[in-house]
DNA sequence: TCAACAAATGAACAGATGTTCATATGTAAA
DNA sequence: TTTACATATGAACATCTGTTCATTTGTTGA
């Protein structure tokens, strides 16, 4: 038996990180999760603002929603999503920070 | 002409950081790069390690150097890897906490 | 109740992605 | 140059993923 500096737990946890960094890892998700940083919008406007259909913006809400990266509140008609987490934020501003240097 | 938040040059961007993500959403790729932490290693050192076939591994070291995110060291016959940026490593941090945070 | 609107959902489809298999390239030692 | 080994690569294939389209569910106001 050979000296392992990854564990089996850990493997479960890298497995659950690949996971997160899916929900980050396409360009509609991240535009809905950046048009959430300032203020919770309903379906309809985040359709609009990215000029997705309301049923691409829905699919999508329900991935994060699952991922738990976003959550909803419901008023009336509307449901109004926000950002489920702060670490939302710092995990894209790290990833920006990134993307940042490489074009220093 | 309506407000936006987001400008075409933040668009351009959080394109490049959906194709960033994307580099960590794949449970290959977070095993090969979390075993670059420690040590530079070889093809064949990670794909005996991580029980992945040399060829496999070697798409995805294609993957991550083309996306900067490992360099290559010819010694020889080998070719030895390691993590091309602390980068990597904080972003890889970044997600482990809310990963452990979301099971608190 | 009904009409109108907001959101969710399922099926279907196209495009992207990761692996395998076979093969090519590159390096070292005989 | 030959042989052996390490790595890279291209094609093929199966799977996954995001969108669209059609429809359903849920809410409000008449």
């Amino acid at each position: 038996m050979k000296e392992e500096d990854i564990s089996i737990r850990e493997e479960e946890q890298l497995y659950e990180l690949a996971e997160l960094f899916k929900l980050f890892a396409d360009n509609s998700r991240i535009r809905i999760l950046c048009s959430l940083f300032s203020k919770e919008l309903c379906v309809e406007e985040l359709a609009e603002k990215l000029e997705m259909s309301q049923s691409a913006v829905s699919h999508q809400l329900r991935v994060l929603k699952s991922g738990r990266l976003v959550k909803g509140r419901r008023e009336g008609k509307y449901i109004y999503y926000s950002l489920a987490d702060d670490h939302v934020v710092s995990i894209i501003a790290q990833g920006r920070d990134h993307v940042e240097e490489e074009h220093g």
